[in-house]
DNA sequence: CTGAAAGCGCTTACAG
DNA sequence: CTGAAAGCGCTTACAG
């Protein structure tokens, strides 16, 4: 086995250059405070012994840790997970590491997990959703802990928020199912408790269908994101409503459930049922039949996210809230030729 | 907005409490010493105030940080993410804070960002795949860095691991597929440089076909990960190695490139063309027809990889290297009467 | 340009 | 059971 090595330290450095922490320090932080030769002297030795600032030392004494955390519901999940992955691109090329917490969905218990980020040094956080947990927003109010919030484009609220309109895509994609013709339809929402996303979809649904007078003949149902609660959700809608022409799922992973359902039931999509997706994931298009979907722009969501959470902590703070373009994705999972 | 709020010390509790500041700490960290009365008034009072102690400085003077490092290649892969969120809430649960670092597919150039982990605090280390990497070797062997390998199962190494015998499990579907009589094969692999699991995998494929005595009519490509690069490499082979009856991918994904492409090219899977994958997505199940795939157990060995890490840093290291089941999931996407 | 010294906020041996 | 003091490893105002 190798020979141990420790960490060395500034003193280490210090004493091998012979001249003082300060210098050594200074070298590194404020190189034109010392003299050249000196200089190259001191790096040259702190790379021979490998050194690096101890973090704990450095932060104590700047006030600095230079650590994010981000709040996610999950990262089995790919719409999060592509998010996380260029949010935390964007923050490593900018000199900080990013806590990452999975927390679920339910964004009305986030005070003890965002706490304990806080807690363990984050100066800046990334929150998935709105923060509906008052003493959480006083807290981080109060601490002035600079935060941005993702995913809903919430632009009333005390933070900035780098996200999409949840309930604009929604109503466009019911006001699309309804164009088509369809009258009878059921939503499958995901868990709505705490989850603004979800309710803003919901909302939507139900406001469109008022509005076209339908909503009698109209359903929400709520379900966790998983194939087998979509698949399962739709041997319910066959059976429960089965004048039911259009099922408008809140996700993808719902959207592939009741796609498969609806083979075994011998439900032809889209010529029997119209099913439509949320999030546009890279399957959608291969679906048997392609899935109609909201295309949901995860990565650049990930990136301006860091880049306003890196300014707001730049103290410049307030930055406006940036709405992101969704799309519609048509496909062939919708039909404008209900036969119902 | 509401009045700033600073950050409460030590001292602040102990101002207020009448006591010196190592009874406050006491009163946390060793609460036995303190008399009862005492303790439940500085408690009380910390609570008040939302003392938490700073973690710097705690780390400082504990030489501990309680933060280790993940290194991915990305998460905006669901078996990575996967695997990521369970170790994520395993180390939780255990007190610690994990730095995730996406790095991209390549090992041998693992250096830095290693080395920015462990100067930024981390005190372990999880690390998907084989360390390339003799710097990187040296470097973790010398400072005694915990660090634990997942996702390739490597008993061998210096480092124990958490993963699956990627050589075995390709293996097994390679010799499955010419069980069912194909001759005419070609693997799509994914990244080899510096990726002993896809190394592994081609390898197994080729020692497959060798002592089956279809090594020539059989032929890995390489290709990077996406829905594109699958469809594009089934054109590809279905115009330079015609006869091919089995394609073998070395992810899901890729696979379902390569169905989606049958489709367009009108060859029928499972028919004349046998597609298998490797990781089980969830989609893999609602292909048309099903993937024939490989279960790759993500959360286990995300949790599993937790345990060994800290099983690691509670100073008892060397846990034996663990290897975790793998399913072959025959499914509709390989037939067994190649036609050609 | 350089060094000695203070201090960031904790914890813990030591003394009482 | 409690407190005064040292020290973890840095950075930086201050003095020279």
């Amino acid at each position: 086995m190798a020979p141990i090595k420790v960490r060395s330290k500034v003193k280490d450095v210090a004493k091998q250059a012979n001249v003082s922490v300060a210098t050594v320090s200074r070298s590194f932080n404020n190189p034109d405070a010392v003299r050249e030769d000196v200089r190259n002297r001191v790096l040259a030795i702190a790379r021979k012994l490998g050194y690096s600032p101890n973090p704990a030392a450095k932060a104590l004494r700047m006030q600095r840790t230079h650590i994010v955390g981000a709040v996610v519901p999950t990262l089995d999940y790919a719409i999060y997970a592509r998010m996380l992955n260029s949010f935390q691109e964007t923050m490593s090329a900018a000199g900080y590491m990013v806590f990452v917490l999975a927390v679920g969905f339910d964004n009305s218990k986030l005070y003890e997990p965002v706490r304990q980020l806080v807690d363990r040094g984050a100066e800046g956080l990334l929150i998935v959703g709105r923060i509906e947990d008052a003493p959480l927003l006083k807290f981080l109010e109060e601490r002035r802990i600079p935060t941005v919030l993702t995913y809903s484009y919430l632009p009333d609220g005390p933070f900035p928020a780098i996200g999409f309109d949840n309930y604009a895509a929604a109503r466009q994609l019911a006001e699309f199912l309804i164009r088509l013709g369809h009258r009878h339809m059921v939503m499958i929402s995901g868990p709505t408790r705490g989850n603004d996303g979800q309710q803003s979809r919901a909302q939507a649904f139900v406001d469109a269908a008022s509005e076209a007078g339908i909503i009698k003949n109209c359903h929400v149902i709520e379900r966790s994101y998983s194939l087998n609660e979509g698949a399962a959700a739709m041997r319910w809608i066959h059976s429960e409503y089965p004048a039911t022409t259009a099922v408008m799922c809140a996700s993808d992973v719902l959207a592939f459930g009741v796609l498969s359902e609806c083979k075994k039931l011998k439900l032809d999509v889209p010529r029997q049922m119209t099913v439509s997706g949320f999030d546009n994931q890279d399957f959608s298009a291969l679906t048997e039949p392609p899935l109609t979907t909201i295309d949901v722009p995860a990565g650049e969501m990930g990136v301006r996210s860091g880049e306003a959470l890196l300014s707001a902590m730049s103290a410049h703070r307030g930055i406006a809230s940036v709405r992101l373009d969704t799309n519609l994705i048509v496909r062939a999972s919708t039909s404008n030729a209900p036969e119902k």
